[in-house]
DNA sequence: AGAGAAAATGTTATATTGTTGCAATTCTTT
DNA sequence: AAAGAATTGCAACAATATAACATTTTCTCT
């Protein structure tokens, strides 16, 4: 069974693939307990719709767009809870987040971040991570979260389909 | 032969670490044909001597109180070339830097951040990344840096011996 | 040495990203 | 319904980073 891909990808039905993140995630937080409200659900669809990772402003600007009036407060609180529960995840070196395709492993990823167009891709943890934080934690450092950012350049860049 | 610690180390001779640290990058700009100008060296100074990554508005400050007037566009410019010249990294996850102990091997590396603490050990790379690289460049993905962030808590914090 | 080009730094203003604190609202529990 | 907890609205603000342009220093070539 393929994994649903957190990047955009050519030619693929991507509203498809953003209602099944959406019900994925709120079928996660019933189970859970956690309270998917609509301003949640929004910034999540928001995230999920964007073919870039999204900056907590540009997802102000979105929802603004849409007719909701929502300020940085409102969004970062979002942004928090969604984070915290493993349903986006924060890419540092872009102040911008991306919906996570890995939900219930959400502490260690892998990603593919191309720095010409932009776009990040996700990939499922692997055994080199649990392996790393096996032997940080004989270092007797106690590892929460392993992640893996590669920066470079996406097949599509590379083969110049992509403008920058 | 030990790796000299980029973080912090209880018991040590950190002044002769900063020492080392400052003659190794001259010596690296030698031989590369780049400029230590002073304000870069007492960056990288400033960085070095620090216990945690710096900021980039703590290194301004810590350059004001040593009697330099310096303003953020020129720490920013300083951090640039030493950063590009692999000196120091960034942690995105921190907005901070940190002095690199693996000078020439800059683009991969691994990092153990204590999230109570905020210090941040510098690991050498190892296959792991490489092979990471490796598997990306088979999904036509060119990786130009590898790194991994574990974000956690340090031998120093779960002993106790260090606040928050 | 001296002129011109290139690199580095100084300075002002501004852009971008993220937070604090408190009030108002909504949901949950008793 | 009443009390308590969680969520959202809102205004001000803090922290991080950059743009644009002037000035100085350094390098290169004659
Ligand atoms: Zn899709
Ligand atoms: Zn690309
Ligand atoms: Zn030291
Ligand atoms: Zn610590």
């Amino acid at each position: 069974m393929p994994e649903t891909p957190t990047a955009f990808q050519r030619g693929h039905d991507h509203d498809r693939c953003v209602r099944h993140a959406l019900s994925a995630a709120a079928d996660h937080c019933r189970e859970a307990g956690l309270r998917l409200t609509p301003l949640r659900r929004k910034v999540l669809q928001a995230v999920w719709r964007s073919h870039h990772p999204l900056g907590a402003y540009e997802i102000c600007d979105a929802l603004v767009a849409e007719g909701d009036q929502v300020l940085p407060p409102t969004v970062y609180r979002a942004l928090d809870f969604l984070e915290r529960n493993g349903l986006v995840h924060r890419i540092a070196s872009l102040n911008a987040f991306i919906g996570c395709n890995q939900m219930g492993r959400h502490s260690n990823g892998r990603y593919l971040i191309c720095s010409d167009c932009g776009s990040v891709a996700e990939l499922p943890p692997d055994e080199l991570l649990e392996r790393f934080a096996f032997e940080a934690g004989a270092m007797a450092f106690e590892a929460r979260s392993v992640r893996l950012e590669a920066v470079g350049r996406c097949a599509a860049c590379a083969a110049g389909t992509t403008g920058p």
